[in-house]
DNA sequence: CCCATTACTTATCATTTGATAACAAAACTA
DNA sequence: TAGTTTTGTTATCAAATGATAAGTAATGGG
């Protein structure tokens, strides 16, 4: 296996990916957040319950712009912010049920795109799709 | 085939490519340019020669930015216009001795760290990383 | 209890990025 | 050839983002 061209094709694939993903995800998001803000929408709606750590570290965002981001998200009554009962110096993130509407909805939004996207394909597309998922999910982006 | 399984599995994959591509190119690029500046050079890498409409289009970037960044580029040296010889409102950018320097190191820094990330998986592995690729990049990421 | 560390906040500033209006030059079109 | 469209530029402004310094409060280890 030659590994060489295997990073060619790996980084005309994530470039694929990137692209694929912009024009699925494009103009999804409410005009009332940032593009930031959303990405970090979308991190807790993923992964919540998350700290602003984990926001930090995940979505490479340095603590303080983490803490100024997070409070406009609060001030636009998107998240809930939780005092850890244990360590009452953490946090924990969850979405509000405004900031679970706008999520839902946007997610919608895409679904209903990527599904737009496969619709042609067939039975064996969808497997053959699946599995490939698997494998690099498992195997290169793990 | 669960299509809504389907999308939830793209989703975790998607947010998967970003992050392992976020990793391997984090500090890849100089200091002397701005991480749009990197895209764009990174885009007239891979598909040079393009024209100034070519990556508005693709990087969606507004023509006046576009023209901006480029100016920007021209500035530091990193790539060339030149005006086509048929219609003389195209110009074809392509990277200069500079920019392709910049462009190879940077490249080499990420397949050092790509090879690395592969460093353990056994030949079977590999193979199938590359089928899986072939089938996502044609019948997903198209 | 004291000191270091962790988790997070506030304030401030510079830079980058995005958006818009107005323009110029070349090419196409009727 | 006059008007329109295409391709790209310049100028300007506002907003988003990134970086840094300084601070608070809770925790944990001697």
């Amino acid at each position: 296996m030659d590994k060489k061209a295997l990073f060619n094709k790996w980084v005309s694939f994530t470039t694929s990916v990137h692209q694929v993903t912009h024009e699925l995800t494009q103009n999804v998001k409410s005009d009332s957040i940032t593009p930031v803000q959303y990405n970090i929408l979308e991190y807790i709606t993923v992964s919540q319950p998350v700290t602003p750590s984990d926001i930090s570290n995940c979505q490479h965002i340095s603590m303080p712009n983490t803490s100024r981001e997070l409070k406009k998200l609060s001030e636009k009554n998107l998240i809930e912010k939780v005092t850890d009962t244990e360590d009452r110096r953490k946090q924990y993130i969850r979405l509000s049920k405004d900031g679970k509407i706008m999520m839902d909805e946007a997610l919608a939004f895409v679904e209903f795109r990527f599904l737009n996207r496969i619709q042609n394909a067939s039975k064996e597309d969808l497997e053959d799709i699946d599995r490939a998922l698997d494998v690099l999910q498992t195997k290169l982006f793990y």
